[in-house]
DNA sequence: TATCCGTGGGC
DNA sequence: TGCCCAAGGAT
C-alpha cells in the first residue's frame, strides 16, 4: 500500500506535539468546546455537537447547537423529547435522517444508563458511524482513537503527498493518520487537525506559510498542496420537476406527514405530486378543480435540482383530492413554528406573497 | 463500492 | 451565476 512507504519515507518531524503547540496557541474553530486543559467535556455535548457537524458548517450549527442544549440540557431530556418536536426543531439543517437517528440514539444511551466509552461500542449506536464513533471516543473520553474527516482526509493527503485519488485513497489516508495520532491529548489532535484544515490548510489557496507543519509537509515541498487530495469527477445533477399544493382554511393550511424514509424523510411538509419519484417532464398537465399556479419554487438538493410549481386552492374538501396522507391544518400565525424543511418554507413564502 | 440524503457559504 | 464543498451515515 502506498501509504506504508510514504509514512516511513516520511520525515522525522514530530507532526504531533507540532501541532498540539499551534493548536494551544490559537483560538477554537468551535465557539462552544472548551480550550485544552479544561475539564473533559460532556459526552452529551460533544455527541450532539458532532452529529450537527456531519456534512455541515460550523456556522450553521452554531445556533441549532444553543437551541438544542437549552432546551434539551441533558441526554435524558432529549430521550424523553417528542420526536416530532425534535424533528421540527431540526428543520432547516439537513439530512434529516440525522434527527431520527438522534433520538433513537439518546434513548437506547439512556437505556445503557449512560454513554459507552470506547469507540468500539460507540460504533454500534444508530447514527454514530467511523468518524463520530471516533471523535467522541477521543474528545470526550481520551480514547487514542483515529480521527478522519474531510478536512484531516486533505492535510494527510498533502502531508504524505498521497497522490490517488478519493474515495480509493482513503484506506491509506486512513493509515497514514493512524501514524501520527499520538497515544495522549488524542481529541485535542484530532480537532487541531480539523481547525487546521479548516483555517490554514484549506480546499483552496491553502496558507502554507503559516503553517505549524509546513517543515513535514511533501506536498509542500513538492508545489502540488492545491491539487490535494484529488478526486474522481462526480455525476452531472439532473432537474425533477412537480407540483407543491396550498390548501388554505380559516386561516390555517394543510401539512403533511413524509414518509420516514427518503427525501426529506418524517419531516412536516406541504402535500405534492410525488416529485421525488419522478424523472424530467411530470407535473406539466393540468390539475383538475379551482387550481391557480402561484407560481414556481426552485431548490437544490445534494444529487438533483428541483422546480416545483405551486398550486394554490382554498376550498379545503380539496385535501380529499390528494393521495390520503396523515395532515393537519395548522395555523398560518404559527408558520414559523412548524419545522417545514427549506424546500417547503420556500413555498410558503411565495403562497403567502401571491395570496395577499 | 456506489448511491442517496440538505443546506448555505465561498469564490 | 454556477459549481464546489462541508467535523458522514446507511444501505
Amino acid at each position: 500500500m502506498q501509504a506504508s512507504a510514504e509514512t516511513k519515507a516520511s520525515p522525522s518531524f514530530a507532526i504531533a506535539p507540532a501541532l498540539l503547540a499551534w493548536y494551544d496557541a490559537h483560538a477554537r474553530s468551535l465557539p462552544w468546546r472548551a480550550p485544552p486543559g479544561a475539564p473533559p467535556p460532556d459526552p452529551y455535548r460533544v455527541w450532539l455537537s458532532e452529529v450537527m457537524l456531519q456534512q455541515t458548517t460550523v456556522a450553521a450549527v452554531g445556533p441549532y447547537f444553543e437551541r438544542f442544549t437549552r432546551r434539551w440540557p441533558t441526554i435524558a431530556d432529549l430521550a424523553a423529547a417528542d420526536e416530532a418536536e425534535i424533528m421540527a426543531a431540526w428543520a432547516g439543517l439537513g439530512y434529516y435522517s440525522r434527527a431520527r437517528n438522534l433520538v433513537a440514539c439518546a434513548r437506547e444511551v439512556v437505556r445503557l444508563g449512560g454513554f459507552p466509552s470506547t469507540e468500539a461500542d460507540l460504533r454500534k449506536l444508530p447514527g454514530l458511524g467511523a468518524y463520530t464513533a471516533a471523535a467522541v471516543a477521543a474528545i470526550a473520553f481520551g480514547e487514542a482513537a483515529v480521527v478522519v474527516d474531510a478536512n484531516v482526509e486533505r492535510v494527510v493527503a498533502r502531508l504524505f503527498a498521497i497522490t490517488d485519488p478519493l474515495p480509493g485513497a482513503r484506506p491509506a489516508i486512513r493509515e497514514a493518520t493512524a501514524t501520527i495520532t499520538p497515544p495522549v491529548r488524542a481529541g485535542d489532535f484530532a480537532q487541531a487537525m480539523m481547525d487546521l484544515g479548516a483555517t490554514v490548510c484549506t480546499v483552496r489557496s491553502p496558507r502554507c506559510l503559516l503553517c505549524p507543519l509546513r517543515g513535514a509537509c511533501r506536498a509542500e515541498a513538492a508545489g502540488i498542496a492545491e491539487a490535494l487530495p484529488a478526486k474522481t469527477p462526480k455525476k452531472p445533477k439532473p432537474t425533477r420537476k412537480g407540483r407543491v399544493f396550498w390548501i388554505e382554511r380559516e386561516g390555517a393550511v394543510w401539512f403533511v406527514r413524509r414518509e420516514a424514509k427518503g427525501m426529506l424523510g418524517g419531516m412536516r411538509a406541504l402535500p405534492d405530486d410525488g416529485w421525488h419519484a419522478r424523472a424530467d417532464g411530470h407535473g406539466e398537465g393540468p390539475v383538475a378543480g379551482p387550481w391557480r399556479s402561484g407560481g414556481v419554487v426552485r431548490h437544490g438538493f445534494t444529487h438533483f435540482d428541483l422546480e416545483l410549481q405551486l398550486m394554490l386552492c382554498d376550498a379545503a374538501e380539496m385535501v380529499h383530492q390528494l393521495p390520503p396522507e396523515e395532515g393537519e391544518f395548522w395555523p398560518l400565525v404559527r408558520l414559523d413554528e412548524a419545522g417545514l424543511p427549506t424546500v417547503f418554507a420556500k413555498a410558503a413564502r411565495l403562497a403567502l406573497s401571491e395570496r395577499s
